[in-house]
RNA sequence: GGCGGCAUCGCCAAGCGGUAAGGCAAGGGAUUGCAAAUCCCUCAUCUCCGGUUCAAAUCCGGAUGCCGCCUCCA
């Protein structure tokens, strides 16, 4: 059984069918570094590394390439067109390229947090102009562009084939437009590839006069570079279908001559409690922000991977509480396992475990049913934990918990040092208890509590766990 | 105006023609010095109105509500 994913292009869950059997090669349009990436972009970025840890499981060699946009976009295609970048450094008075270093360090911070797999490459457009200006060319030499006044368009009516990725046509664009007119431009769809304005603060050279590479153009160049002139997933926003990708898939194909991505992936936008998240209505968050209000990046990873990528998601707070308990309760299961010791035979323990798996994986491969998936893991928890385990049956359990962890990236590290403090607390405690002072012992464990450190008093002695929050862990001390 | 998507328990969320998975919350019970963790039990007929079918949350038509794109947005 393959994996099915669906396809923007065709408008159909398709079977998984790399070019090169056994390799995927995949692109995510990345951040653009103006500014702290938000939740939503994280959605996005979510799926992606869902993907590329997915691809991983099952067996395949993943070449993971994810964008920098360090350049900004225009604002139209007029001539007064404002650099997010630039407006940014004006703002700050600061170098534009000290901004961009300031923001992208934020990011993969942020990504580290959301414990998202490192792509394999991170190229930023300001350290690619040379292969972009190389593309624009071969696409005037091919008669797919032309110069109007040093700036270079991309000709739409010269690729027939625009539109079929968002299901627009030529004519639909036409009559629906809301374009502003350019009479620089043959027809007011044909979008640039190469631009200029003297009041742009990063400028380079080129065979057309000094000036700064289009939107799409970046995307093209640097997917071709790393990845070659066809790939197997590129993956974005709904938002990027058109004209984003539209754009890119013109660029490219006019360029090379063949098709340019086999699977196109696009992720639904995420609502903030029901509402479109924005900062005026006040509902924007970043990763540090939420971070900053208790909850694990472990916790923000479980709510946005749980709802499947082509429905639209509701961040809540309510929802983040949940998840928080959630991955919690994840964790202790695993730890719980680490911890048994007990010799005693599970013979239809591994059955179990198997069938979870067959599960797990058929619901993933499902063009990535996640709910599906978590809900064969959690059948698998009430499973295990309603009888009692051995050694042997904890380290099959534990075995398939690594892999459905490898997939969902939610579990903790299972070493953490407590403070001399701590320990010192706990054994008080346990003298209380054995003193039947229950509440000299009561007030130590709610001291703890206040500490992040919950308690279980299990048979034989007390097992105690780090609450979930920013580093949280969860580790036992018998 | 053009194109597209969604509507399932208090909250989150599967299901894609055969009689409603799972998580969180809630209530009852077991266990516990008390807790916690864990286990057992309880907890929806799928926005509305028509239609197709032996059979519909699932297909068709309509209504209502919400969301996205139409050249800076994941």
């Amino acid at each position: 059984m393959a994996i099915q994913l669906y396809n923007t292009l065709t408008k159909q869950k398709e079977p998984f069918v790399p070019l090169e059997p056994g390799k995927v090669r995949m692109y995510n349009c990345g951040p653009t570094v103006y500014n702290f990436a938000h939740v939503g972009n994280f959605r996005s970025f979510l799926l992606a590394d869902l993907l590329r840890r997915y691809f991983d499981y099952r067996g395949f060699d993943v070449r993971q390439v994810m964008n920098i946009t360090d350049v900004g976009h225009l604002l139209a295609d007029a001539d007064a067109g404002v650099d997010k970048v630039e407006e940014e450094a004006r703002k700050q008075k600061k170098d534009p390229y000290a901004i961009v270093a300031f923001y992208l360090d934020a990011f993969m911070r942020d990504v580290e947090a959301l414990n998202l797999r490192p792509a394999h490459h991170y190229p930023r457009a300001t350290e690619h102009v040379p292969e972009m200006l190389a593309l624009v060319e071969k696409l005037l030499k091919g008669g797919y562009a032309y110069v109007a006044k040093g700036a270079v368009y991309f000709d739409v009516s010269r690729f027939p084939a625009y539109g079929r990725l968002s299901g627009n046509s030529l004519e639909a664009l036409k009559a629906g437009a809301r374009i502003e007119i350019n009479p620089d431009k043959k027809q007011p769809y044909d979008f640039a590839l190469w631009k200029q304005d003297p009041l742009h603060l990063m400028q380079w050279d080129s065979p057309w006069g000094r000036g700064f590479p289009g939107w799409h153009i970046e995307c093209s160049a640097m997917a071709m570079k790393y990845l070659g002139e066809s790939i197997d997933v590129h993956t974005g926003g709904e938002d990027n279908i058109f004209p984003h990708h539209e754009c890119e898939i013109a660029q490219s194909e006019a360029a090379t001559g063949r098709p340019f991505v086999k699977y196109w992936v696009h992720t639904r936008h995420l609502l903030v409690e029901g509402e479109k998240m924005s900062k005026s209505v006040g509902n924007f968050y970043t990763i540090r922000d939420l971070v900053k209000m208790g909850y694990s990046g472990k916790a923000i990873r479980y709510l946005l991977l749980s709802t499947h990528y082509r429905q639209n998601a509701n961040l809540t707070f309510d929802g983040l509480e949940a998840a928080k308990k959630t991955v919690d309760r994840i964790n202790a299961f695993a730890q719980n396992l680490r911890d048994v010791s007990a010799e005693k035979p599970n013979p239809e323990l591994m059955d179990t475990i198997k069938r979870a798996r067959s599960q797990f994986v058929e619901s993933l491969d499902d063009d990535l049913n996640v709910s599906a998936a978590l809900a064969a893991f959690f059948e698998l928890m009430t499973a295990v934990n309603r009888i009692e385990v051995g050694r042997e049956g904890a380290a099959a359990t534990l075995t398939f918990v690594d892999e459905v962890d490898q997939v969902f990236g939610i579990l903790e590290s299972a070493h953490v040092v407590l403070s001399d403090e701590v320990e010192r607390l706990i054994r008080a405690r346990e003298q209380a208890r054995r003193d039947k002072d229950f509440a000299r012992a009561d007030a130590i464990r709610d001291q703890l509590k206040g500490m992040a450190i919950a308690l279980e008093d299990v048979p034989g002695g007390v097992r105690w766990k780090k609450m979930s929050g920013p580093g949280g862990g969860t580790v036992s001390l018998r």
